[in-house]
DNA sequence: GCATTGTATGTTAGCGATAACATGAGGAAG
DNA sequence: CTTCCTCATGTTATCGCTAACATACAATGC
């Protein structure tokens, strides 16, 4: 009760800076900075009384002002489509954790699925210079593609297998993906399968994973396509709920149903219960993604796993040497990681 | 195929500054300042020659540099607890929404729940200079709190009630919305209620819905609190799979469960489903959150709706008005906004 | 025709840190 | 007891931009 100290008018005035942190502790401002510092070497009581100074002053070092002198930002930017999807939450993860000690903050910003907001995302995070940033996809605006490719940074992009990529890869083929997974459906029997999915190619990985169904439609032999599509992707359980009744209206003889994603699916399903539609039995289902919901739900929906947890740790080991070979002058060669997925069999066909 | 200009030892050395653009449009570099903001007077042709000079320089701004004069740095930084929970992804929307086309930016941080990490967070967005920011709870490390409190910039406690508020707050009280569901539960003539939760109190909006129930368990007189403590919180569908099944062992004549959330609920109902006991008749279910989840799914969750939306706009435009107070020298008086929630009485109860 | 205003632009001086280059005091080596 | 080296610290000069003030020139008013 009697040892807060308190300065009522310098307090508010203006943030301390390093050089009144070296005022109080009777040192210079290089001093101070060096202590901030790791392993520089400071003599043990100087060091003592800039923490002292520091922590009396409530001082936080200006990031902003180090990086215009040093030319490191001491951040790595990460676009995400969406930050309510636990896939990309996961690979989130995966970088942030490639990243842990090695004195980069990533920093997360979503695009929604549009690519027009992705390019004013990868403009404002250019503007305060990350040291490498990762996208989500393959799809750029011209304008996008232009700046990154012109950023002078490491560039990776996630999720996807790009015709022609920017830099490093680090991704699957969602149309492979979703070729395997019609594969299996043939494989156990279904021959009439459809295609739940959004409307429009906004969701670029689901555009893949339409034009994987196709593939595997001709190369399989099935009679012909049965795409139903509804709703704005990424499409919601609740859409997957209304396709699946579309579906069903629009071919009763279908046997089997993929989804663009989990969710879909798990609406679908759902919808199948209140209607008294047995799966697999009357219309079988599957998802895409393996979300903890298609796991866990009654019955299980068979589903494609990705190792959405690796593309975010490769992809950050990957930047970290790309950024160590920028600052060494020796470049790394472009990379392309290929990440593995599996169909994985469940209750729901 | 003849137009591509290319410049192939100047590109990549460094990168150009608003310098190089002055030189090449013929103006000074102030002017090309003035120019890239908006608003500016700058005469029609010289704007054209400066856009001009940036696209062939592919000039980006460096906003680092600009910070550090203007004192602007025109983010704001937001901690989330998750960046794969659907109710705090709104509440992100809520504020990029808010704040867009004020020419601030918002950066996101995720948590995971500890609010160690929480700490750490918040003094790498500091280093930043965010010139807001908003925090998720009212649980803070005594540091982050000291942190927060000494930053002077605004300041934004969301999703809870802080009995001692660091400055602004926008939530509402998790321990009433949950003895409003338990009471919800009670008015259908539900006696023998349970909760369901993780076990420890890392994530602190769960213990108070936690202390919601037990305030109920005493307030209704209902005889005696049967609380199943499982897994780290979050918990997962899987846990709430496993918690159910431990519930109905371990009191045999449970009549409803409570769920700390939707997920944990959603995978209580599965396995009901699973194991052919019905809902609600066997035992009745509710979660908490509202997710879309606990709509779509049968039979659907009764659950406690929030307006996370709402959360995040209405401290997005609270901050607003604090950024300015705080610029124009007459700082804003401290406020606190409930946000309202309402039970959603669905199928499972 | 001259003072007055306004518009477009230029000049100068930092913002707060760090890189790069001093410097000074001890200690080891000869 | 020099010489040389090492360690801890200081000094100076930026980094790239913008605030604030200065200037030039044209249009306006009397």
């Amino acid at each position: 009760m009697d040892k807060r100290d308190k300065k009522p008018e310098q307090q508010r005035l203006a943030a301390p800076t390093m050089l009144d942190v070296a005022n109080l502790a009777g040192v210079s401002a290089m001093t101070v900075s060096r202590a901030l510092r790791d392993g520089e070497s400071i003599a043990p009581d100087t060091r003592e009384k800039i923490r002292k100074a520091v922590n009396k002053l409530g001082y936080v070092l200006d990031q902003s002002a180090g990086s215009l002198s040093s030319k490191r930002t001491g951040f790595v930017a990460a676009l995400i489509p969406s930050i309510n999807n636990s896939n990309f939450a996961d690979t989130a993860r995966g970088l942030t954790d490639a990243l842990e000690g090695t004195g980069l903050q990533l920093l997360l910003g979503y695009t929604d699925y549009v690519t027009e907001q992705e390019e004013v995302l990868i403009e404002a995070m250019l503007r305060r210079r990350p040291e490498a940033i990762v996208v989500t996809g393959g799809t750029h605006t011209p304008r996008s593609r232009k700046l990154l490719e012109s950023a002078g940074i490491p560039v990776v992009e996630t999720w996807d297998m790009p015709k022609k990529p920017i830099q490093h890869v680090v991704g699957f083929s969602n149309s492979d993906a979703s070729f395997a997974l019609v594969k299996h459906m043939f494989d156990k029997g279904y021959r009439k399968i459809a295609f739940i999915g959004g409307t429009t190619n906004r969701d670029t990985r689901g555009a893949d994973r339409r034009a994987g169904y196709e593939a595997a439609v001709q190369k399989l032999g099935l009679r012909h396509s049965r795409i139903i599509s509804f709703g704005t992707p990424p499409i919601t359980m609740k859409q997957g709920s209304e396709a699946i009744v579309r579906l069903i209206e629009q071919w009763p003889d279908v046997e089997a149903a993929v989804c663009v994603s989990d969710l879909s699916a798990f609406g679908a399903l759902m919808e199948c219960h209140r209607r008294g539609l047995k799966v697999p039995k009357r219309v079988a289902i599957a998802g895409f993604g393996d979300f903890e919901i298609s796991g866990t739900c009654h019955p299980a929906i068979t589903t494609v796993g990705v190792n959405c947890y690796d593309i975010g740790q490769k992809a950050g080991e990957l930047l970290l040497r790309a950024i160590e070979g920028e600052r060494i002058g020796k470049p790394v060669p472009h990379e392309t990681l290929l990440i593995d997925y599996q169909v994985i069999p469940r209750e729901s066909t």
